[in-house]
This record gives structure tokens, C-alpha cells and sequence, in this order.
DNA sequence: GCCGTTTTCGGCCCGACTGTTTTCAGTCG
């Protein structure tokens, strides 16, 4: 799978057009093609193959004539061209906030910097002020991002960032200077990382915010306080925008402060089709200057003749003209969730009992919860054997005349071999109610064989879901390499469903994928892969990603009432 | 360079902040 080397490439283009102050149309052209072939699923270079590369959104003919040049080739001669002079890594220079492509060819020519260490070592002999157009202050500015990039943390993942958002956002709501706060940006979008945290206050009293800010026990530096916008740093270093705007323009600054950025510029191009300017204080009418909403974001959606868009769909893909037709999903929600299909007791490696974790369950509004300890094959978890399973299914009996009409589902979290195997007798699992598979090893293996050696656990008669199929790690491990369409090919032919993992360093499958098994009719399920008690709250970032994925509730193997529930594991075991 | 229920040519979002300026360019989101 080329499709990120082919992104890059296209990024490149893009950024050294930028250096070469080329139309901003153009360069706009080659970001917008990179950026849809991220969103991709399909194989870009099997696209090329078949001649539908224009197909993709983005790519037009001189696009698609560089895709296949560097597909064939790895290299493309326009690049090199344009960076002629120019070593390719100058464009690393592109990445510091605060260097632009007039800056980036001004310390060129001076200085011929293409690296960052260059750059730190000017910026400490304070070169960088002789330039024309640059002081002490950008000096400055650029020695502090340097320093930061040196030790900058990865991206938060949502798991982390939306509760510390929630926790700021309700911390600034207890002042009696705000009128409303909440947490927006990516983080409203549910976006499965996060770079800065952003949160929208409504409140005319500055100076008390700035106040609040500054005494806050979370804060550990204020970076910058302009007359909208205070940033700080917590304690653990993450960087938060608090922005605040009056009352009045509520609606349209959260609109326009949750993003994305490409969802927000097709809307104001929208607007200005319907003689509207839309901006962060409201949508005006262009003729006579006059605004005609903003207090809610509702208002700014409707008067452009959409239904209100969900946070989680705005990503210019495809939302806008849905909205415009009136066809937007019915997403799924926490509420249509009736149990979940992962999870772990002490019988494995999770630190709960089967009871505590039922208690949980309850509380959440869930009718049942499957309870899939590992198998014995992940050496490390302490798993089910038969011994185990037989002492489990008996507890369960149990517990289940105590909980009733809740149910417990005996279940279990194979393991699937490297030849594609499972690890428990067919015997075995005949006992089970409800049975998932994972692959937990060789998740460095080629394409072909994980893709088959996955398909082949669907295809085994007693397994209902396929757990984590990306295989990825946030930050730590990146997916599989896979074939997406081959696998959702498999589970449409067994009527078997495939994983959204809510643990905060999967989210996975992610969303694009998982909306592409929507579209092929492929089954999703929900699951917590809950290790505790705690651990259960994970179903909320496993809905988020199936909202991102446009899925409704009849897309969810786990929003059956427990009795559908029941009869489609029974036909299943026919 | 792409794209099309007003267009195959002429569009392609809007505003804030910062620093270094004598009125604005560069960068960002």
C-alpha cells in the first residue's frame, strides 16, 4: 500500500510550489489530493492500474500523470525540478510553526539552511535578526518552537484529551464571568488524536477568564494572551486554546471552532452562493451587511438550507450534500447500545470480578455483556483453558439467576494462530455463547498472509467477531498492513462482524475503514475491551468512532434487544 | 490544478495575530 508515500509525495509538490509562490489554487489542488488519498481505502496504485486514478476525488489529469510516474518510477521529475537549487529536506524547514514558505527561502538564501540543527545554531548566535523582516522576537519565537519540536509529544489521543477537556470546560463553567464553555476543535469532531486542545468560552468579562486561567491548579504556563485567545500549558504539557467570544456569536464560533477546516471553507463557499458571508461572529447577509444568526449553530446550518450537521461527520466527506438532500445518517448513540462484547474478568487479565463487571454493565443501561477472557494462547494473560472455562460457565449460571432478566454471555477472546488456527477444541468452543477472535502476534507479517490468516478466523464456525483488525497501537504500533477490501469481502460472505475497539490506544477498526464496511454491508460491533470496572466508560470513544463512520444503529451488532440478540446467536449456530 | 442544478472558463473562505512596520506582509487555523 503506496497510499501515504504517494500523500507525501504530493505534500512535497505542494510545499515546494508554496516556496516557489506559485498560485494558491494550484497548491491548494495538490493538498486536496493528498488529502483524499489519505482518506483513501483502496490501494492507490491498484486505482492506477486500472486507469481510474481521476476518479479520486482531487486528481485530475496532470495530477494523475504524477501519481503514475512515481508509482512506476519512485521518483518524480517535477519535484526535482521545482526544487531545483533547493535540496528536497528544506522543505523539513515548512514544518516549524511560524515559518511559512517567504521565510523558509529567506533563511535559504542567507544562510542556505535546510536543517533544523542549522537553524537552532543561527537562532542561538543571533544571525536570524540580521535578515530584513525578521527581529529579535521571531528569533525568539523560532529558538522556543525548536525546542519544542525537539521534545514534542506525540499526538493525544482522544481517550486522554476529551475527559481533560470536559474537566477544564466545567472547571471555567463554575465561574460566574462564563456563560457557556465547551471543548471544540477536534476533540467536538471526536477525532481519534489530537493536537491542541481547544475550548470556546462565551463571556465579555476577559480579564476575570485570564484570571481563572492563570490560578488554575492544571496550569503550568500561560504561552500567550491575546484579546480573544489565552493558550497555556498544563502540568503535563498539553497545550490548550481558550477562545472567547460574546454571547451573541455563540452558535456560529463553535461552528466554526469545532472545524474541520475543509468542512468549514465548503460551507462559507456555500454561502456565498446563497449571498451569505459566514464567519466566526455570525452569517450576514452580503447586500446589506446585516446578520441574520449565529447564536446557535443550528441557525448557521439552516439558513444555508442544511439540516444541523453532526460535529462528528464534518470532514468534507460527503456531509454537506447530505445534509443539503436531506440524508444524513440516524447516528448511533451510548443510548442504543444494550451491552458490550468485550471485556475482561480475573479469570484473564482484567482486575474485576465477573460480578463487579456485571454491577458495572447494569449501571450503564446495558441488557447483557459478554465475557471474553483471553485463551490460553496469549501466554502472558493467564488464559482460559478448559478447566477454566468449565469453573467460568458455572459462576456465570449463577450469577445469571441473580441478575436476571440481565444476561451474562459465556464468552471468550480466542487467539488466532499464525497459520489461522484457533487455540481452544472445537468442543470447547462449542460451549461458549458468544465467541471473538484476535490476532495478538506477527503483526509485522506481510500483507497476504495477515489478511488471510484474519479471514480465516471468520471463517471459523464458532466465531461471531473479528477484534481489532487495524491491529494498531496509537503512538506506539502502526496498523497492520492488511488487505481492508479482501477482509470485509470475508466477513460479508460469513455474516460475520468485525470490531470497533473502544480501548483509548485502538480505536480500531478506524473510522474510514469502518465506514467502508458499512458501505459493503459489513456487520460492526461495539466493544469496551474493558479490563476493569472503570474500563467499560471506553464504549463512548468506540461510539464516537462509529459515528465518525456514519453508522446507524442497525449497522451494530450490539444494539439488538437482548432477545434479537439471542436469536441471531442461535441462527448462528446452525 | 480542479471542477460544474447558474459556469468547460472563471471561479476557488474569512479573519486574527504578530512583528516590524510607517501602512503591511507573513503565518495560522
Amino acid at each position: 500500500m503506496q497510499n501515504e508515500a504517494v500523500a507525501r509525495l504530493l505534500e512535497n509538490i505542494a510545499a515546494a510550489l508554496q516556496l516557489k509562490a506559485e498560485n494558491i489554487f494550484r497548491i491548494r489542488a495538490y493538498e486536496e489530493a493528498a488529502r483524499n488519498i489519505r482518506f483513501l481505502k483502496e490501494d492507490i496504485a491498484e486505482n492506477w492500474r486500472q486507469g481510474r486514478l481521476t476518479e479520486v476525488p482531487g486528481i485530475g489529469t496532470s495530477i494523475a500523470q504524477k501519481i503514475g510516474e512515481f508509482l512506476q518510477t519512485g521518483k518524480s521529475a517535477y519535484l526535482q525540478e521545482l526544487c531545483d537549487g533547493y535540496p528536497v529536506a528544506f522543505l523539513e524547514l515548512l514544518k516549524i510553526p511560524g515559518i511559512g514558505p517567504r521565510r523558509a527561502k529567506l533563511l535559504y538564501d542567507h544562510f542556505h539552511v535546510t536543517k533544523l540543527d542549522d537553524l537552532a545554531d543561527l537562532a542561538r548566535r543571533q544571525q536570524i535578526r540580521q535578515i530584513r523582516g525578521m527581529g529579535p522576537k521571531t528569533e525568539e519565537q523560532l529558538s522556543r518552537e525548536l525546542a519544542r519540536l525537539g521534545q514534542r509529544t506525540q499526538r493525544l489521543p482522544l481517550g486522554i484529551a476529551w475527559p481533560l477537556a470536559e474537566r477544564i470546560a466545567s472547571l471555567l463553567r463554575n465561574s460566574p464571568a462564563v456563560g457557556q464553555a465547551e471543548p471544540a476543535g477536534s476533540i467536538r469532531r471526536r477525532l481519534e488524536t489530537i493536537g491542541d486542545i481547544d475550548i470556546l468560552v462565551a463571556s465579555d468579562r476577559f480579564a476575570e477568564i485570564r484570571k481563572l486561567i492563570a490560578d488554575l491548579p492544571l496550569t503550568k504556563e500561560i504561552l500567550a494572551s491575546g484579546s480573544t485567545k489565552i493558550t497555556f500549558l498544563t502540568a503535563e504539557d498539553f497545550q490548550v486554546d481558550i477562545r472567547i467570544v460574546p454571547q451573541e456569536s455563540w452558535g456560529a464560533a463553535l461552528q466554526y471552532f469545532t472545524g474541520s477546516k475543509e468542512h468549514n471553507v465548503a460551507l462559507r463557499e456555500l454561502a456565498v452562493q446563497k449571498g451569505y458571508k459566514l464567519s466566526e461572529y455570525g452569517i450576514f447577509e452580503v447586500e446589506s451587511g446585516r446578520k441574520v444568526g449565529g447564536r446557535t449553530e443550528a441557525e448557521v446550518y439552516e439558513l444555508l438550507g442544511l439540516t444541523p450537521i453532526p460535529p462528528e461527520l464534518r470532514e468534507k466527506r460527503g456531509e454537506i450534500a447530505a445534509a443539503a438532500a436531506g440524508s444524513l445518517p440516524r447516528l448511533i448513540t451510548l443510548a442504543d447500545v444494550k451491552g458490550d462484547f468485550h471485556v475482561h474478568s480475573n479469570y484473564s487479565d482484567g482486575n474485576s470480578s465477573i460480578a463487579a463487571m456485571v454491577e458495572s454493565a447494569i449501571a450503564h443501561g446495558y441488557q447483557y455483556l459478554a465475557i471474553t477472557d483471553h485463551s490460553i494462547g496469549l501466554g502472558i494473560a493467564r488464559g482460559i483453558n478448559q478447566e477454566k472455562a468449565w469453573r467460568q460457565w458455572e459462576e456465570i449460571r449463577r450469577l445469571n439467576k441473580q441478575y436476571a432478566p440481565f444476561r451474562i454471555l459465556s464468552g471468550v477472546e480466542l487467539e488466532v494462530r499464525a497459520t489461522g488456527e484457533l487455540d481452544l477444541s472445537e468442543e470447547l468452543l462449542a460451549g461458549f455463547d458468544f465467541i471473538c477472535a484476535s490476532v495478538h502476534s506477527g503483526t509485522r507479517s506481510d500483507a497476504e498472509r495477515i489478511t488471510k490468516r484474519m479471514g480465516s478466523a471468520l471463517r471459523q464456525h464458532w466465531v461471531h467477531v473479528l477484534n481489532h483488525p487495524g491491529g494498531r497501537l496509537l503512538n506506539q504500533r502502526p496498523p497492520y498492513e492488511y488487505h481492508l477490501d479482501q477482509l470485509l469481502q470475508t466477513a460479508k460472505e460469513t455474516g460475520k462482524a468485525l470490531e470497533i475497539n473502544g480501548s483509548y490506544l485502538r480505536m480500531d477498526l478506524d473510522d474510514s475503514s469502518a465506514r467502508k464496511a458499512k458501505e459493503q454491508g459489513v456487520l460492526l460491533s461495539l466493544g469496551s475491551d474493558a479490563h476493569s470496572v472503570a474500563g467499560l466508560d471506553a464504549m463512548q470513544l468506540a461510539v464516537a468512532i462509529a459515528r465518525r463512520a456514519w453508522l446507524e444503529p442497525a449497522d451494530v451488532l450490539n444494539t439488538l434487544p437482548l432477545a434479537e440478540l439471542l436469536q441471531w446467536l442461535e441462527r448462528e449456530k446452525l
